[in-house]
DNA sequence: ATCTAATTGATAATGATTCTCATGAAGATT
DNA sequence: AATCTTCATGAGAATCATTATCAATTAGAT
Protein backbone atom coordinates (compact mmCIF):
# COMPACT_ATOMS: atom_id res chain seq x y z
CA UNK A 1 0.00 0.00 0.00
CA UNK A 2 3.07 2.25 -0.46
CA UNK A 3 2.14 5.01 -2.63
CA UNK A 4 4.61 4.31 -5.59
CA UNK A 5 5.14 7.80 -7.74
CA UNK A 6 3.83 10.89 -5.38
CA UNK A 7 4.66 13.98 -6.92
CA UNK A 8 8.27 15.12 -5.14
CA UNK A 9 8.80 18.23 -5.77
CA UNK A 10 6.48 21.59 -5.43
CA UNK A 11 6.76 24.14 -8.11
CA UNK A 12 4.70 27.42 -9.03
CA UNK A 13 3.44 25.41 -11.83
CA UNK A 14 1.67 22.20 -9.87
CA UNK A 15 0.17 25.12 -7.55
CA UNK A 16 -1.42 26.92 -10.42
CA UNK A 17 -2.83 23.70 -12.54
CA UNK A 18 -4.40 23.41 -9.15
CA UNK A 19 -5.54 26.68 -8.72
CA UNK A 20 -6.86 27.06 -11.92
CA UNK A 21 -8.99 23.88 -11.29
CA UNK A 22 -9.74 24.86 -8.32
CA UNK A 23 -11.57 28.16 -9.54
CA UNK A 24 -13.62 26.21 -11.94
CA UNK A 25 -16.35 23.83 -10.47
CA UNK A 26 -16.79 21.94 -14.30
CA UNK A 27 -14.76 19.96 -16.43
CA UNK A 28 -12.14 21.95 -18.68
CA UNK A 29 -9.79 19.97 -20.94
CA UNK A 30 -6.26 20.54 -20.39
CA UNK A 31 -6.07 23.20 -23.29
CA UNK A 32 -9.17 25.41 -22.21
CA UNK A 33 -6.91 25.34 -18.78
CA UNK A 34 -3.58 25.94 -19.97
CA UNK A 35 -5.28 29.24 -22.06
CA UNK A 36 -6.91 30.26 -18.60
CA UNK A 37 -3.30 30.28 -17.10
CA UNK A 38 -1.85 31.95 -19.77
CA UNK A 39 -4.66 34.60 -19.75
CA UNK A 40 -4.06 34.69 -16.39
CA UNK A 41 -0.09 35.61 -17.04
CA UNK A 42 0.57 32.14 -15.29
CA UNK A 43 2.96 31.06 -18.52
CA UNK A 44 2.83 27.62 -17.97
CA UNK A 45 4.18 25.18 -21.32
CA UNK A 46 1.19 23.20 -22.32
CA UNK A 47 3.11 19.97 -21.59
CA UNK A 48 3.64 21.28 -18.08
CA UNK A 49 0.07 20.96 -18.04
CA UNK A 50 -0.69 17.50 -19.72
CA UNK A 51 2.29 15.97 -17.26
CA UNK A 52 0.53 17.69 -14.03
CA UNK A 53 -2.44 16.78 -14.81
CA UNK A 54 -1.95 12.75 -15.79
CA UNK A 55 -0.50 13.26 -12.36
CA UNK A 56 -2.61 14.55 -10.18
CA UNK A 57 -5.28 11.93 -12.27
CA UNK A 58 -3.20 9.03 -11.36
CA UNK A 59 -3.06 10.11 -7.70
CA UNK A 60 -6.68 10.43 -7.76
CA UNK A 61 -6.69 13.92 -6.85
CA UNK A 62 -9.01 14.86 -9.61
CA UNK A 63 -11.32 13.34 -12.27
CA UNK A 64 -11.34 12.17 -15.81
CA UNK A 65 -14.35 12.38 -18.54
CA UNK A 66 -13.42 11.58 -22.03
CA UNK A 67 -15.29 14.51 -23.66
CA UNK A 68 -16.68 12.60 -26.80
CA UNK A 69 -13.77 10.23 -26.86
CA UNK A 70 -11.86 12.89 -28.29
CA UNK A 71 -10.60 14.98 -25.83
CA UNK A 72 -9.96 14.34 -22.06
CA UNK A 73 -11.60 16.84 -19.75
CA UNK A 74 -10.52 17.37 -16.18
CA UNK A 75 -12.09 18.40 -12.65
CA UNK A 76 -11.17 18.85 -9.37
CA UNK A 77 -13.70 16.54 -6.99
CA UNK A 78 -14.42 15.41 -4.02
CA UNK A 79 -12.84 12.09 -2.46
CA UNK A 80 -15.82 9.50 -2.41
CA UNK A 81 -16.84 7.59 -5.78
CA UNK A 82 -19.08 9.51 -7.47
CA UNK A 83 -20.95 10.32 -10.93
CA UNK A 84 -21.11 13.11 -12.86
CA UNK A 85 -23.87 14.85 -14.59
CA UNK A 86 -22.82 16.95 -16.98
CA UNK A 87 -24.50 19.77 -19.08
CA UNK A 88 -23.90 18.93 -23.02
CA UNK A 89 -24.12 22.83 -23.78
CA UNK A 90 -22.08 24.40 -21.06
CA UNK A 91 -20.36 21.38 -19.48
CA UNK A 92 -21.88 22.15 -15.92
CA UNK A 93 -21.34 19.22 -13.63
CA UNK A 94 -23.05 17.89 -10.63
CA UNK A 95 -22.11 15.07 -8.43
CA UNK A 96 -23.91 12.46 -8.47
CA UNK A 97 -23.94 9.09 -6.59
CA UNK A 98 -26.29 5.92 -6.36
CA UNK A 99 -25.83 2.89 -4.12
CA UNK A 100 -28.06 0.70 -5.80
CA UNK A 101 -26.45 1.71 -9.13
CA UNK A 102 -23.02 0.54 -7.92
CA UNK A 103 -24.45 -2.56 -6.63
CA UNK A 104 -25.90 -3.58 -9.57
CA UNK A 105 -22.70 -2.71 -11.91
CA UNK A 106 -20.87 -5.20 -9.38
CA UNK A 107 -23.27 -7.91 -9.29
CA UNK A 108 -24.04 -7.54 -13.18
CA UNK A 109 -20.09 -8.59 -13.53
CA UNK A 110 -20.17 -11.13 -10.58
CA UNK A 111 -23.21 -12.82 -12.52
CA UNK A 112 -21.47 -13.14 -15.49
CA UNK A 113 -18.22 -13.87 -13.82
CA UNK A 114 -15.94 -10.76 -14.42
CA UNK A 115 -13.74 -9.83 -11.00
CA UNK A 116 -11.81 -6.93 -10.65
CA UNK A 117 -14.99 -4.95 -12.26
CA UNK A 118 -14.97 -1.43 -12.02
CA UNK A 119 -17.76 1.08 -14.34
CA UNK A 120 -17.99 4.11 -15.49
CA UNK A 121 -21.16 5.80 -15.64
CA UNK A 122 -22.24 9.14 -17.02
CA UNK A 123 -25.62 11.33 -17.79
CA UNK A 124 -25.50 14.14 -19.53
CA UNK A 125 -28.39 16.46 -20.33
CA UNK A 126 -29.26 19.96 -20.91
CA UNK A 127 -28.64 21.81 -17.57
CA UNK A 128 -31.75 24.48 -16.66
CA UNK A 129 -29.63 27.60 -17.46
CA UNK A 130 -28.70 26.35 -20.97
CA UNK A 131 -32.58 25.19 -21.76
CA UNK A 132 -33.25 29.42 -21.20
CA UNK A 133 -31.18 30.01 -24.15
CA UNK B 1 -39.19 11.46 -39.02
CA UNK B 2 -37.54 10.70 -42.11
CA UNK B 3 -34.34 9.37 -42.23
CA UNK B 4 -31.75 11.87 -43.40
CA UNK B 5 -28.77 10.20 -44.33
CA UNK B 6 -29.60 6.37 -44.67
CA UNK B 7 -26.77 4.86 -46.87
CA UNK B 8 -27.76 5.36 -50.74
CA UNK B 9 -25.21 2.77 -52.39
CA UNK B 10 -24.25 -0.54 -51.57
CA UNK B 11 -20.98 -1.41 -52.34
CA UNK B 12 -18.97 -4.15 -51.61
CA UNK B 13 -16.37 -2.77 -49.51
CA UNK B 14 -19.54 -1.67 -47.01
CA UNK B 15 -20.60 -5.43 -47.45
CA UNK B 16 -17.24 -6.57 -46.22
CA UNK B 17 -16.44 -4.08 -42.93
CA UNK B 18 -20.56 -5.06 -41.82
CA UNK B 19 -19.63 -8.90 -42.67
CA UNK B 20 -16.01 -8.68 -40.69
CA UNK B 21 -18.00 -7.08 -37.41
CA UNK B 22 -20.48 -9.75 -37.88
CA UNK B 23 -18.01 -12.26 -37.37
CA UNK B 24 -16.45 -10.91 -34.28
CA UNK B 25 -18.74 -10.51 -31.11
CA UNK B 26 -16.29 -8.22 -29.51
CA UNK B 27 -15.48 -4.17 -30.05
CA UNK B 28 -12.49 -3.59 -32.72
CA UNK B 29 -10.94 -0.55 -33.47
CA UNK B 30 -11.01 0.59 -37.21
CA UNK B 31 -7.31 -0.25 -37.73
CA UNK B 32 -8.32 -3.67 -36.32
CA UNK B 33 -11.20 -4.48 -38.31
CA UNK B 34 -8.90 -2.62 -41.45
CA UNK B 35 -6.39 -5.22 -40.36
CA UNK B 36 -8.57 -8.34 -40.49
CA UNK B 37 -10.01 -7.14 -43.63
CA UNK B 38 -6.26 -6.75 -44.99
CA UNK B 39 -5.55 -10.38 -43.86
CA UNK B 40 -8.36 -11.79 -45.50
CA UNK B 41 -7.59 -10.43 -49.01
CA UNK B 42 -10.45 -7.36 -48.82
CA UNK B 43 -8.16 -4.25 -49.64
CA UNK B 44 -10.19 -1.91 -48.50
CA UNK B 45 -9.02 1.79 -47.77
CA UNK B 46 -8.50 2.69 -43.87
CA UNK B 47 -10.01 5.62 -44.63
CA UNK B 48 -13.45 4.07 -45.71
CA UNK B 49 -13.49 1.82 -43.41
CA UNK B 50 -13.97 4.90 -40.79
CA UNK B 51 -16.69 6.48 -43.05
CA UNK B 52 -18.38 3.02 -43.19
CA UNK B 53 -18.05 2.99 -39.46
CA UNK B 54 -19.14 6.47 -38.82
CA UNK B 55 -22.20 6.08 -40.71
CA UNK B 56 -23.61 2.94 -39.34
CA UNK B 57 -22.72 4.46 -35.93
CA UNK B 58 -24.51 7.29 -36.95
CA UNK B 59 -27.49 5.15 -37.57
CA UNK B 60 -27.67 3.04 -35.02
CA UNK B 61 -26.36 -0.11 -36.87
CA UNK B 62 -23.54 -0.29 -34.51
CA UNK B 63 -22.47 0.92 -30.76
CA UNK B 64 -19.53 2.59 -30.19
CA UNK B 65 -17.31 2.67 -26.99
CA UNK B 66 -14.21 5.01 -26.49
CA UNK B 67 -11.67 2.78 -25.48
CA UNK B 68 -10.19 4.34 -22.64
CA UNK B 69 -10.32 7.91 -24.44
CA UNK B 70 -7.84 7.21 -26.92
CA UNK B 71 -9.42 4.94 -29.76
CA UNK B 72 -12.88 4.19 -30.63
CA UNK B 73 -14.31 0.13 -31.09
CA UNK B 74 -17.05 -0.49 -32.77
CA UNK B 75 -19.12 -3.73 -32.33
CA UNK B 76 -22.50 -4.82 -33.87
CA UNK B 77 -25.35 -5.19 -31.55
CA UNK B 78 -28.74 -5.73 -31.01
CA UNK B 79 -31.34 -2.60 -31.33
CA UNK B 80 -32.41 -2.77 -27.73
CA UNK B 81 -31.08 -0.22 -25.41
CA UNK B 82 -28.42 -1.82 -23.24
CA UNK B 83 -25.09 -1.66 -21.71
CA UNK B 84 -21.97 -3.17 -22.60
CA UNK B 85 -20.17 -5.40 -20.01
CA UNK B 86 -16.36 -5.46 -21.41
CA UNK B 87 -13.08 -7.52 -20.19
CA UNK B 88 -9.96 -5.55 -19.93
CA UNK B 89 -8.22 -7.52 -20.97
CA UNK B 90 -9.51 -9.59 -24.44
CA UNK B 91 -12.27 -7.10 -24.78
CA UNK B 92 -14.66 -9.94 -24.66
CA UNK B 93 -18.17 -8.20 -24.14
CA UNK B 94 -21.16 -9.34 -23.00
CA UNK B 95 -24.90 -7.05 -23.27
CA UNK B 96 -26.56 -6.08 -20.40
CA UNK B 97 -29.39 -4.50 -18.95
CA UNK B 98 -30.78 -2.84 -16.04
CA UNK B 99 -33.93 -1.04 -16.29
CA UNK B 100 -33.43 0.40 -12.61
CA UNK B 101 -30.49 2.00 -13.87
CA UNK B 102 -31.90 3.48 -16.60
CA UNK B 103 -34.74 5.19 -14.21
CA UNK B 104 -32.16 6.20 -12.04
CA UNK B 105 -30.19 7.88 -14.82
CA UNK B 106 -33.31 9.84 -16.18
CA UNK B 107 -34.74 10.96 -12.06
CA UNK B 108 -31.41 12.01 -11.10
CA UNK B 109 -31.19 14.41 -14.62
CA UNK B 110 -34.42 15.68 -13.72
CA UNK B 111 -34.01 16.29 -10.31
CA UNK B 112 -31.47 18.32 -11.06
CA UNK B 113 -33.21 19.91 -13.48
CA UNK B 114 -31.13 18.62 -16.84
CA UNK B 115 -33.69 17.82 -19.56
CA UNK B 116 -32.79 15.65 -22.69
CA UNK B 117 -30.92 13.67 -20.45
CA UNK B 118 -28.73 10.37 -21.97
CA UNK B 119 -26.47 8.52 -20.33
CA UNK B 120 -23.36 6.11 -20.89
CA UNK B 121 -22.98 3.34 -18.74
CA UNK B 122 -19.70 0.53 -19.04
CA UNK B 123 -18.92 -2.12 -17.02
CA UNK B 124 -15.72 -3.55 -17.25
CA UNK B 125 -13.82 -6.63 -15.23
CA UNK B 126 -11.59 -9.55 -16.08
CA UNK B 127 -13.55 -12.27 -17.82
CA UNK B 128 -13.18 -15.82 -16.24
CA UNK B 129 -11.75 -17.01 -19.60
CA UNK B 130 -8.81 -14.48 -18.58
CA UNK B 131 -8.69 -14.94 -15.14
CA UNK B 132 -7.03 -18.59 -15.88
CA UNK B 133 -4.73 -17.42 -17.52
C1' DA C 1 26.95 27.63 -1.45
C1' DT C 2 26.81 23.31 -3.56
C1' DC C 3 25.00 19.18 -5.43
C1' DT C 4 21.77 16.11 -7.67
C1' DA C 5 17.88 14.43 -9.43
C1' DA C 6 13.24 15.80 -10.57
C1' DT C 7 10.88 19.31 -13.39
C1' DT C 8 10.28 22.38 -16.91
C1' DG C 9 9.96 24.33 -21.66
C1' DA C 10 10.23 24.19 -26.57
C1' DT C 11 9.50 21.47 -29.96
C1' DA C 12 9.45 17.19 -32.49
C1' DA C 13 7.07 12.90 -32.76
C1' DT C 14 3.15 10.01 -32.56
C1' DG C 15 -1.15 8.19 -33.60
C1' DA C 16 -5.97 8.19 -34.40
C1' DT C 17 -9.20 10.31 -37.13
C1' DT C 18 -10.78 13.45 -40.76
C1' DC C 19 -10.34 15.91 -45.02
C1' DT C 20 -9.32 16.55 -50.05
C1' DC C 21 -9.93 15.60 -54.53
C1' DA C 22 -9.33 13.02 -58.59
C1' DT C 23 -10.99 8.58 -60.14
C1' DG C 24 -14.31 4.82 -60.08
C1' DA C 25 -18.72 2.64 -59.91
C1' DA C 26 -24.07 2.28 -58.17
C1' DG C 27 -28.29 2.92 -59.76
C1' DA C 28 -31.48 5.48 -62.56
C1' DT C 29 -32.79 6.72 -67.19
C1' DT C 30 -32.96 6.06 -71.98
C1' DA D 1 -26.15 -1.94 -72.88
C1' DA D 2 -24.90 2.89 -73.40
C1' DT D 3 -25.17 7.10 -70.90
C1' DC D 4 -25.56 10.07 -66.97
C1' DT D 5 -25.54 11.79 -62.43
C1' DT D 6 -23.96 11.50 -58.14
C1' DC D 7 -22.29 9.28 -54.29
C1' DA D 8 -18.36 6.29 -52.74
C1' DT D 9 -13.65 5.10 -52.83
C1' DG D 10 -8.54 5.36 -52.43
C1' DA D 11 -4.23 7.50 -51.37
C1' DG D 12 -2.21 10.55 -49.06
C1' DA D 13 -2.12 15.03 -46.82
C1' DA D 14 -3.96 17.54 -42.93
C1' DT D 15 -5.55 18.01 -38.21
C1' DC D 16 -5.46 17.79 -33.47
C1' DA D 17 -4.83 16.02 -28.93
C1' DT D 18 -1.44 13.94 -26.45
C1' DT D 19 3.29 12.14 -25.50
C1' DA D 20 8.22 11.89 -25.94
C1' DT D 21 12.83 14.06 -26.16
C1' DC D 22 16.42 16.45 -24.16
C1' DA D 23 18.95 20.36 -22.77
C1' DA D 24 18.41 23.92 -19.33
C1' DT D 25 16.28 24.97 -14.60
C1' DT D 26 15.40 24.57 -10.00
C1' DA D 27 13.47 22.32 -5.54
C1' DG D 28 15.11 20.35 -1.69
C1' DA D 29 18.82 18.08 0.65
C1' DT D 30 23.70 18.35 2.33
Amino acid sequence: MTEPSAPQRQTWQRAAVLDALDRHRDFLTAQQLHQQLDEAGQKISLATVYRTLQQMAALGEIDVISDDGKQMAFRRCSSEHHHHLVCTECARTVEVSGPAVERWAVSTADEHGFTHSGHRIEIYGLCATCQQR
